[in-house]
RNA sequence: GCUCCCUUCGUCUAGCGGUCCAGGACGCCGCCCUCUCAAGGCGGAAACACGAGUUCGAUUCUCGUAGGGAGCGCCA
């Protein structure tokens, strides 16, 4: 049987990295099994909550997914748009005596709770309004529009057969009988998902384990729906992340969007990776491509406990693909960073050929970005720190000196101007530092760039030339 | 309060009864390399929550305790 997994988040936010991670494990998990492209992983946009479900939450969730490339198969589904279906599955259930009317305030209803609190017990609903052999209900009040609830079993268990946790048992009468509609007719969260998943051939559900607590009330539903007997889906609830100071990650609490970090810098692989080492392993292995993971992830390995997100892990993660990365496969974020910084069409080639100077010595692409901007602005002034520092009253001479033989040469790469500055220290009698840093400081206005070499092929001869001159007649002054 | 889940270095983890005075990685601390920043090389400190069992033998199995997390909505 072909596996079918789904990624079903409410849009009342960014995407963030906990969501991220679900959905990576559920792509995985869909896309890993049964070989390449055999699985499907599905969309489902649980949008039922209309008071805080928005539009722009949709458009933000896709952005992430779309960048983080975890792509989904077939159309998005919407649960707004399937109402019809849940009220007739909620008709079913009322005529089958699976589901009744409820006229209980919500007031009564929290009173019920307390009761229940009180006296030690879990707050559940009393079930006054359900029906039961030999039982008279009352009279519903007039004006009132009730909520439909489901009919829980009384008595028995359900079990879960996680394939993260192991078997979990859950006694049916800590179960409360749970709206599945609303006063205004609306169906509810637990209630959709379950008709949601079986509608969709859904095999492997697979979500945080804040979710373990539902699992058997939809277990119920789905049981009234297909019988004891019918096909259930496999349960897999990852566990949650937490933050630094050990709470859950959530909107509300520390967690950003996915697509904070692409503004800081991160690679969507390295994301990825950091987040699938979160919670699991395969052996001692840290780097993955993408590839790699699909080879080797397993559900079944997934900790069975909560995480705590590292943000130095996670840069450490990322300057690794960035130094493994082709060069060319960069460009595109390089690009978008650049862009940011008002620097615009700039050429492939041109962001290629810096983009494999830079990948080694960079931890983000933002960073890459920044410290390339010397190569498109010219030089209007100079770090005021690493003049005092690096610029001394001999400087412009040795400047002029590499100036001069800059000018001369034949061909202009690389290697030839870094042997020019070398030649210019050992004629002098200096080491290289005292002719390499001022020539950094010169062309770039800064003290950290590229080798010396990189930094002026990077630049060319004539801005070289021109920037050194510059600085001649700057430093001269300076020290004059 | 009740229910469920979890527990190896600060953090992510390897370990699936003897191979463990516990391995890797991030971070941290030294040293080396060096034209800056990185990177790289070498070395170091750092953990099986606790208590009972089971067993010839427990990090590994069972049960308690403690700690942590989650849930208990006409939110998802």
């Amino acid at each position: 049987m072909s596996v079918v997994t789904r990624f079903a988040p409410s849009p009342t936010g960014y995407l963030h990295i906990g969501g991220a991670r679900t959905a990576l494990y559920s792509w995985l998990h869909a896309k890993a099994s049964g070989g390449p492209g055999d699985g499907r992983f599905v969309l489902r946009i649980e949008d039922t909550d209309r008071e805080r479900s928005t539009d722009e939450a949709v458009q933000a969730i896709l952005d992430a997914m779309a960048w983080l490339d975890l792509e989904h198969d077939g159309e998005i589904y919407y649960q707004t748009r399937r109402f019809d279906r849940y009220a007739d599955v909620i008709d079913r259930l009322i005529d089958e005596g699976k589901a009744y009317r409820c006229y209980s305030s919500a007031e009564e209803v929290e009173a019920m709770r307390e009761a229940a609190r009180a006296k030690g017990e879990k707050p559940k609903y009393d079930g006054t309004w359900r029906p039961m052999p030999g039982k008279t209900l009352p009279e519903p009040p007039a004006g009132v529009d009730p909520v439909i609830r489901f009919a829980t079993p009384l008595d028995g268990h359900t079990v879960i057969h996680d394939l993260v946790k192991g078997d979990i048992t859950i006694s049916n009468t800590e179960l409360d009988d749970l709206v599945i509609a609303r006063a205004d007719g609306t169906p509810t969260y637990n209630f959709c998902v379950v008709v949601d998943d079986m509608d969709m051939g859904i095999t492997h559900v697979i979500r945080g384990d804040d979710h373990v607590n539902n699992t058997p009330r939809q277990i119920n539903i789905l049981k009234a729906l297909v019988g004891d007997d019918g096909d259930l889906p496999v349960y897999a609830h990852v566990p949650m992340i937490l933050g630094p100071d050990g709470k859950r990650l959530s909107k509300r609490h520390g967690a950003v969007g996915v697509m904070r970090y692409r503004e800081e810098g991160y690679l969507p692989e390295a994301l990825l990776n950091y987040l699938v080492r979160l919670g699991w392993a395969h052996g001692d292995q840290e780097i993955f491509t993408r590839e790699q993971m699909l080879e080797h992830f397993d559900i079944e390995n997934v900790q069975g406990g909560a995480s705590t997100f590292d943000p130095d892990k996670l840069l450490w993660v990322n300057q690794e693909h960035l130094k493994m990365a082709a060069p060319q496969d960069l460009v595109g974020e390089l690009r978008w960073h650049l862009a940011r910084l008002g620097i615009d069409g700039v050429d492939d080639a041109r962001l290629t050929e810096i983009a494999a100077i830079q990948k080694g010595r960079c931890k983000t692409v933002r960073e890459m970005a920044e410290q390339s901007l010397f190569v498109f602005q010219s030089v209007t002034e100079y770090e005021p720190k690493a003049v005092k520092k690096h610029i001394k009253t001999a400087t412009p001479d040795l400047i002029a000196q590499v100036r001069d033989s800059l000018a001369a040469l034949d061909d202009w790469n690389g290697e030839a101007a870094s042997a020019v500055v070398k030649q210019v220290a050992t004629d002098n009698e200096v080491g290289m530092g005292k002719v390499a840093q001022p020539i950094r400081i010169a062309v770039t206005g800064g003290p950290v760039s590229p080798s010396i070499d990189d930094t002026l092929a990077l630049l060319g001869r004539e801005e070289t030339l021109t920037r050194l001159d510059a600085a001649v007649s700057e430093f001269a002054a300076l020290k004059g």
